[in-house]
DNA sequence: CACCGAACCGAAAATATCTTTCATCCGTGA
DNA sequence: TCACGGATGAAAGATATTTTCGGTTCGGTG
């Protein structure tokens, strides 16, 4: 709504109360109509416009040009731009929780600023130098088992498929038990990655647990950088946290956060191992295309 | 961020990815002139335009219509808002893709970035009015049957895990057999879910369609909303489409979009059912909170 | 008070722009 | 190769904008 200097457009008030004593009676009703609701008027042709003021097509174009359009499209146009930009102006506002009445729209806007936003911080407070380790360990990696349960199970099975999806060997698990039974097998150079925001899921920490002693190169993906699971972890890749609302729990933060993490490394490791990871890609994208119906064009 | 008109506003150039595939050659060249240089389109008439790109003006007319605008005139002012915003905004600072020898924290910060644009891009694009139907039939739900193949597959287990925890009847199918079997027994009242960026993958479409043919309400949540899993959807659900790299495969950026949504839904169904809701999501917190160590540190 | 002229104004014609229709063309699959 | 269906653009048709032009009002003047 401020009003811009030599910028084109510029404020249309203004320019029309500096005209408006050059201007006839009817002119006057037109330019205030334009200057109050530009966005209404927008949507207005020639003649609703000269209906709305109770004038005739003719005056508009005048007031138009004696406004310094070539004409009323051409305001029309401009007026478009200054209630887009009105528009966007009156931005935000989505500073508070999502409460129960929120309209659905508010609900949309709110959560995809948060996501936003958790994005924004997990990226901040990422230790590059240990998610650069990672990513050394997993491109290395004769086999790589992920840990994770609930919420974060579905990250694990994120990884798990995208790191197979390159040809590297991956497995997830969610079965505390089958977790540490496989953990035992692992051997120097294998990777095991324990993915738990609260850095105290048990059922998580037991097979890396094994895996650090048996060991393996342990990575922890945890929102607690300080807690039980790190003690097992030759790494830790920390994800932020989010204060967690009562129609939003943490776990909807926190996965956003750990796979931003799981895409990072991702994307390391397809770096690391191009030479093979491309051709791979390419192939398990070409062994899909036939699971897809003729497509739609 | 919804525009004045009914019109759905948001990101033009996000649309134009959505919408490109469903778009013939000719559509495509007005579509990418469009999304390109808004100023410069809005400047043009509808002759100015097709000569610019080649083609005639019905196929300008057509490509504004597909983009959701009732003809062109509308487009052209939707374009002028959209430049003037740009103006005022400022750049949106061009990220490159990520490339194979880009360092580790160029990697998070480009990551990060694509999946913000993505979050803006879904919400900006997704219809509430469909939302909010889908929510309501939810809430009202008997059982619900998600269905998802793949990194779907995960959304669709994630979708389902929230919904079991603010006590509603919800499973995920990955497997198509048992997930027709499944579909089969759905009624009117019960809601189907298919999940599948393409819309196209046949292993989700045969349950949602079984699921139609008998009465339950099926939502698709997809990123091409003209593809064949629509025909057998009463609600759709559109998905941003990004562009795919060689490092960063679309899976990646549907999956952002795919979450947003479903979150969406979530929220929006623990509002309806609050008085039940909250409850549940108190005691499955407190069910869970014994399986964590006594603590941090 | 009647008259004149100038500016104002709007109806309608003229023009530009947008939309629709329809015949043609092109690619595709049998 | 042929037939078909969709994509495409030329041109007709519909709207919107601009221009023209004559009527009207208002202030000044004889």
């Amino acid at each position: 709504m401020k009003e811009s200097f030599g910028s084109p457009g510029g404020s249309l008030a203004a320019k029309v109360r500096t005209l408006a004593p050059s201007m006839t009676r009817s002119m006057q009703r037109v330019a205030e109509a334009v200057a109050n609701d530009p966005a209404g008027c927008a949507a207005l042709t020639v003649t609703g416009l000269a209906e709305l003021t109770g004038t005739s097509e003719a005056t508009v174009v005048r007031t138009a040009r004696l406004l310094g359009y070539p004409g009323y499209r051409d305001l029309r146009l401009a007026l478009a731009g200054l209630a887009a930009q009105q528009q966007s102006g009156r931005a935000p506002a989505i500073t508070t929780d999502i409460a129960v009445d929120d309209p659905i729209a508010d609900v949309v806007a709110k959560l995809a600023y948060e996501e936003q936003q958790t994005l924004a911080d997990t990226a901040a407070g990422i230790d590059t130098v240990q998610l650069d380790a990672a990513v050394t360990a997993l491109a290395a990696a004769r086999r790589t088992d992920v840990y994770g349960i609930g919420a974060s199970g579905l990250v694990a099975q994120d990884l798990t498929q995208k790191l197979l999806r390159i040809g590297l060997i991956a497995h997830a698990h969610s079965d505390p038990h089958l977790a540490v039974t496989n953990a035992v097998q692992l051997r120097p150079g294998d990777v095991a990655i324990a993915i738990t925001h609260s850095g105290s899921t048990g059922d998580v920490i037991e097979p890396l647990r094994a895996a650090f002693e048996h060991g393996a190169t342990t990575v922890a993906i945890t929102g607690r950088p300080d807690s039980p699971v790190t003690q097992y972890a030759d790494l830790v890749l920390t994800t932020s946290t989010s204060r967690e609302t009562e129609l939003r729990p943490a776990a909807m933060s926190s996965r956003t956060s750990q796979l931003l993490v799981v895409d990072c490394l991702f994307v390391g490791v397809a770096q690391r191992t191009y030479e093979t990871a491309a051709p791979a890609l390419a192939a398990s994208y070409e062994a899909l295309a036939h699971r897809h119906r003729s497509g739609s064009r």
